[in-house]
DNA sequence: GCGATTTGCCTATATGGTTTAGGTGAACGC
DNA sequence: GCGTTCACCTAAACCATATAGGCAAATCGC
């Protein structure tokens, strides 16, 4: 009897898969052992319940959505900043739904504090900095962004978006140019 | 053996409930059964499965909301509207996460169309009228209020907001006044 | 009132996901 | 070769969902 190689990683990334195909909320030991070959009870071996598998899909997501918009803000500034970002942000939850769910899944908070939910923040305020604000304004900025991309990539994907003939990017085109906007006038002088 | 009295209406109340003080994923008919003291089979006779239990939750939370932001705004304009809409549905969120949670349960497109999101989006137009745009302008500023306040009230409900000092109160406010200057530098002359 | 029917809840049972306890065989260290 | 470890196994308990079928209390026709 072959083995079948699993490892937490191995696990971890056919479960981002399956969440991608079948939704986050169907990703269960039971379907991965389906998709490894393998019964239920091996995987224990290499995650301690199925809530590990989830958090482990967590910060997966979380990890690899920031490489993304790490790499989108690279080397750009002000409005362009802003929609790389905003663009990195959505796309990824276009791509990925299943992810993007997972990247919402509550974390306990010493787990969330050493995710990649610290480097989105970081991020965020990097974008920032093109449009001057001072404290506390640079916080409120950063939690209206992350509203704003949160809000709409979930209203979006959910079909909130599909019963009027408006094209879904050209309202998103014109929100970010309403946030860029509204952050140019209120830096602070 | 008495009757318990189960109707549709008592069991998705008893549901909403349930969801408020345990989270919408914990709304099962097995903890719905315990509630009542009747075996997990009698609720069939009133409800065709869990999903749609789920569904009825749903409704019923759309339902009470809308009626609570169409309380806030009647007779306000402008930003007074604005602030009364956001402030109705954010402070439905914090006292009823559970039925603000069911809330987002999507629902089959036929029983959306029938729902009261209806009522949810020609709200959120009557709001936009104090602020004279013209479409596709109108549309593409629904949605983006509808980003903010559900991306706004879904990461703070879930935590995302706890980890500055930064008073979310304060955020939420900032975050108002900015969308109403955009709103207001974008009215169609 | 009394029989027939409907209603409301029941038991029993099947399916499937989660989790733990304990066992076996293959590979590896020496 | 011998023992240990590792990867996966069987078995079994628990809980949620769902269906089938039964019994007794409530209700209706007369």
């Amino acid at each position: 009897m072959g083995r079948a190689g699993l490892t937490p990683e191995r696990l971890t990334l056919a479960g981002a898969e399956l969440a991608d195909e079948a939704g986050f909320e169907q990703v269960t030991l039971s379907a991965l052992a389906r998709r490894f070959d393998v019964k239920v009870a091996s995987l224990y071996s290499h995650l301690k319940n199925s809530q590990e598998l989830k958090t482990r899909i967590a910060l997966f997501a979380l990890e690899e959505l920031a490489d993304r918009v790490a790499d989108a803000v690279a080397g750009r500034a002000g409005k362009d900043a802003l929609t790389a970002f905003a663009n990195a942000y959505r796309d990824y939850a276009r791509a990925h739904p299943g992810r993007y769910d997972a990247a919402r899944f509550r974390l306990d908070p010493q787990t969330a504090a050493a995710s990649a939910g610290v480097r989105h923040a970081q991020m965020t305020r990097a974008i920032l900095r093109g449009y001057d604000l001072a404290e506390p304004d640079q916080t409120h900025a950063v939690r209206m962004l992350g509203s704003v991309f949160h809000g709409y990539v979930s209203l979006e994907t959910a079909g909130g978006f599909s019963h009027t003939n408006v094209a879904s990017q050209e309202s998103w085109a014109w929100t970010l140019d309403a946030l860029d906007a509204a952050l140019r006038t209120r830096a602070t002088p």
